[in-house]
DNA sequence: AATGAAAATTTAGAACT
DNA sequence: AGTTCTAAATTTTCATT
């Protein structure tokens, strides 16, 4: 990998990724230490590619999408050329914010957001069943969420 | 809601979740703008919470916690404090990510992130299954992502 | 609500230990 | 790797329109 976080890095990124507008003298004062050598760990961890990019995280139910839902789908062809046809135009649907290839019941786990019950009815029907392969569709519909973020504990590496 | 959103204010936040470290200089440029209104629309859609927070999206497998599962969860009891308490439960887990509860084939669907196969079994033997009331457990691994993001198309809304 | 300018703060980098 | 110091840029406030 070319570098090795030590623990200094690791606090670093478990506060810019609870606020990433933290400033640099604010974190430099956490550690104890002068903003330029916490300013330079930062660029790093860019370069390197451990911090990918900065994000405002909107609140989707006040902007209007008050729906998540969770699709599982089997296809009923598993040629290598079918799979990266049906990835690439799963990625064309602005609904669709996740696409995982799963092992289990499922071939693959979408996780859309959408503005409500209707649009995601719209989207099944106009969308999704048209593509070819299709197998089993099972939708997860989201009533309420007690969790959800992207943030990773980091005491634990 | 007390405020609605114009078109500008799309846009910005369209940017701000894009890059929330783009200067308000290079976004009012972008809209034709003085800072100064730019500034201020941002700290209002701070305020009235359509933008929650910032922060840093890191790359989970560089960090060394290469495998994202889901699982679907039945639970045998449905009272109130019953999934209240199992919810609480489940927030405590610094694995868990997200835990949401849905109609369909499960009462929960969770997202987790370890380090590999063999942390994610001594999650689901030391800590999943100690839960009272667990019903079937079913869990989707993921083999490959082909999205994933948290970037809301704003050109819908 | 927007403009333009001034003040406060932060970023980014040079020189040095 | 870290510190200190400094210039440039950005953020933030405010008087004005």
């Amino acid at each position: 990998m070319g570098y090795a976080l030590d623990s200094i890095d690791t606090k670093i990124l478990a506060m810019l990724q609870n606020n990433s507008n933290r400033t640099t003298k604010s974190i430099a004062e956490a550690l104890g230490m002068t903003t330029s050598p916490v300013f330079e760990r930062i660029k790093k961890l860019e370069k390197e590619g451990y911090i990918k990019k900065y994000v405002a995280v909107l609140d989707n139910k006040k902007i209007g999408l008050k729906l998540t839902v969770f699709i599982g789908i089997t296809l009923q062809g598993h040629t290598r050329s079918y799979l990266e046809k049906f990835v690439k135009e799963i990625n064309n649907f602005p609904e669709i914010i996740e696409c995982h290839r799963v092992s289990g019941n499922f071939d693959y786990l979408l996780k859309l957001v959408v503005e409500d019950i209707e649009a995601y009815e719209t989207f099944i029907i106009s969308k999704l069943t048209l593509l070819p392969y299709l197998g089993n569709v099972q939708s997860l519909i989201t009533l309420s969420t007690g969790k959800e973020t992207n943030e990773i504990d980091l005491s634990r590496i």
